[in-house]
RNA sequence: GGCGGCGUAGCCAAGCAGCUAAGGCGGCGGUCUGCAAAACCGCUAUUCCCGGGUGCAAAUCCCGGCGCCGCCUCCA
């Protein structure tokens, strides 16, 4: 397994540190605020590299964070003249909606930054300790010029970083790049006790303190959008590595940021596409499928015409599964080598589809029912949901098979004038129907707009009129259709 | 200004030195079909932003431009 490393900037081949398991930590949401397409993005490559470990065989232990307090958060909970704690429970709520309707798999801990304050305050006290930290009236700040390999991330240097200087302002820091570990005590906000002085912690310190608790002071992945590199990460590794003297994380993997508008899609920008009015308009597996089509780590455009062009992409594999359903006998999970080998080159699902799309030709092409396991087996790998009700959409709810027939009937006799209106009776139920060489094939739209009166009226109006004709002569097979649509 | 990334057909997107430049969407023409839909066949990049260079060989490597994006402040 290859994998492209931010630290080297290069592909890496993939070493576990321990034997069959990688430990892999994603920094999750701070929750201000609702989750957007590129969110989603980050967690959907996540999802499919972890998924795709536990396939070659890894155990994997997947950590994924919430940072629950921060200045955002408070400012929020002030507006709204709530306690902070619910502005936070409230995104974190959404972040499962969006994040199980997506199927992505759950993590084995989503630690809140908010129950890891002692973890924090123990870590804050080490750098201390060792002289990286200091203290002024605004808190606990860490002292960047003390850690020589500061910036080797972001392959930033503190001299040019200087020079750019955005950074606030602070007479009391020695640097102005020093970052806050902890903040001091002010009025209104929450606070917590530590022996260095009431406050809460910074922005940073949460994930060191997390991740280290549940992967160990070194462990293999820490996966994060691009934007995060610098100073989030560049900061975890200084903080981490200066209170350990180990080396925090083997493999930094940075996803490429989701655009709207040719601008990134952020929060603070509200330039932004909300994952669930996303969810609202599309399945689940036409958001992954827009979402794969690009390398993860390519900058990628969101527009509503790239979602249709997914949700026709999807069409197609639905047509496959619609024809290709006998396959499902024989079923076996198999994924072919091609597309292995392309998931083991730094994840390439963009290739992988393609595999994917030329399988599907195959089989319209030789109708081999083999290639159902193929295509399944690969779709799953990738976390496509795939339920019953999405791509196979044979639903008899409405019990039409009926009506099905009575219309082959009528076809068979040739009287296309009823078999076309038994159509569109079905089409405003919702269904959807095809004719083949051995059967006609139905499912449901879930995009068409169901009409039941409309229904009723084209059923009852073809009643009557099969009576009428069956006044002036008896034909066998139309009382065989008045018998099979009586029902309705 | 500094650092990083990207620029491949109408659109999206793989390929990152050597088989005819994957795959999808859209379009056009055809086959099949009562109609519809789907599917299938063919066409849709003699060329990879532009200009140089190094190789027997370059979309792929190097240099110089141009354009877009990200980071340098909170951000997936």
């Amino acid at each position: 397994m290859y994998l492209f490393n931010t630290l080297s900037r290069e592909k890496e081949e993939f070493k576990p540190l321990k034997e069959n398991e990688v430990r892999i930590y994603t920094c999750g949401m701070t929750v201000q605020d609702a989750p957007h397409l590129g969110h989603l993005r980050t967690f959907i490559f996540a999802d499919v590299l972890r998924r795709f470990f536990e396939f070659l065989g890894y155990k994997v232990i997947y950590i994924q964070n919430f940072t629950d307090i921060d200045d955002k958060i408070i400012q929020r909970a002030k507006e709204e003249k709530i306690d902070w704690r619910d502005i936070g429970q409230r995104y974190i709520d959404e972040y499962f909606y969006v994040s199980d309707l997506m199927n992505i798999k759950r993590a084995d801990a989503y630690p809140k930054a908010s129950q890891f304050i002692l973890e924090m305050i123990n870590l804050i006290q080490k750098l201390l300790k060792k002289g990286y930290a200091y203290k002024t009236k605004s808190g606990i700040y860490f002292e960047v010029e003390k850690f020589k390999t500061y910036g080797k991330l972001s392959k930033k240097k503190i001299d040019e970083l200087l020079a750019g200087a955005r950074v606030e302002v602070d007479e009391e820091k020695k640097n102005p790049l020093d970052f806050a570990l902890w903040k001091s005590y002010k009025e209104n906000e929450p606070y917590w006790y530590a022996p260095f002085g009431r406050g809460r912690p910074g922005w940073h310190i949460e994930c060191s303190a997390m991740s280290m608790h549940y992967l160990g002071e070194t462990f293999d992945i820490h996966i994060g959008g691009e934007d995060l590199i610098f100073p989030h990460h560049e900061n975890e590794i200084a903080q981490s590595e200066a209170a350990t003297n180990k080396p925090f994380v083997k493999y930094f993997l940075h996803n490429g940021l989701l655009l709207l508008k040719g601008e990134k899609m952020a929060k603070s920008t509200k330039n932004y596409f909300l994952a669930k009015e996303a969810l609202r308009e599309y399945e689940p597996d036409i958001i992954r499928l827009f979402l794969l089509k690009a390398h993860y780590r390519s900058p990628y455009e969101f527009t509503t015409e790239r979602l249709e062009e997914a949700k026709s992409q999807w069409q197609r594999i639905k047509e496959f599964f619609i024809f290709a359903k006998k396959g499902k006998e024989a079923f076996r999970f198999i994924v072919p080598e091609k597309i292995v080998n392309a998931l083991l080159d730094d994840l390439n699902t963009p290739f992988a589809l393609g595999e994917i799309f030329k399988m599907i030709e195959e089989f319209f092409k030789t109708k081999d029912l083999s290639l159902y396991s193929l295509v399944y087996s690969s779709l799953k790998l990738l976390g496509f949901k795939l339920t019953e009700k999405e791509p196979l959409y044979l639903t008899t709810e409405d019990n039409i098979e009926n009506l099905i027939k009575a219309r082959t009937i009528a076809r068979k006799n040739k009287k296309y004038d009823i078999s076309d209106k038994i159509r569109t009776a079905l089409n405003y139920l919702g269904y959807e129907l095809r004719d083949t060489n051995e059967e006609t094939i139905f499912f449901k739209k879930e995009e068409k707009e169901v009409n039941k009166e409309e229904f009723k009226k084209i059923v009852d109006a073809l009643k009557k009129e099969i009576e009428e004709q069956l006044k002036e002569e008896e034909f066998p097979y139309l009382k065989e259709i008045l018998e099979l649509i009586k029902e309705y």
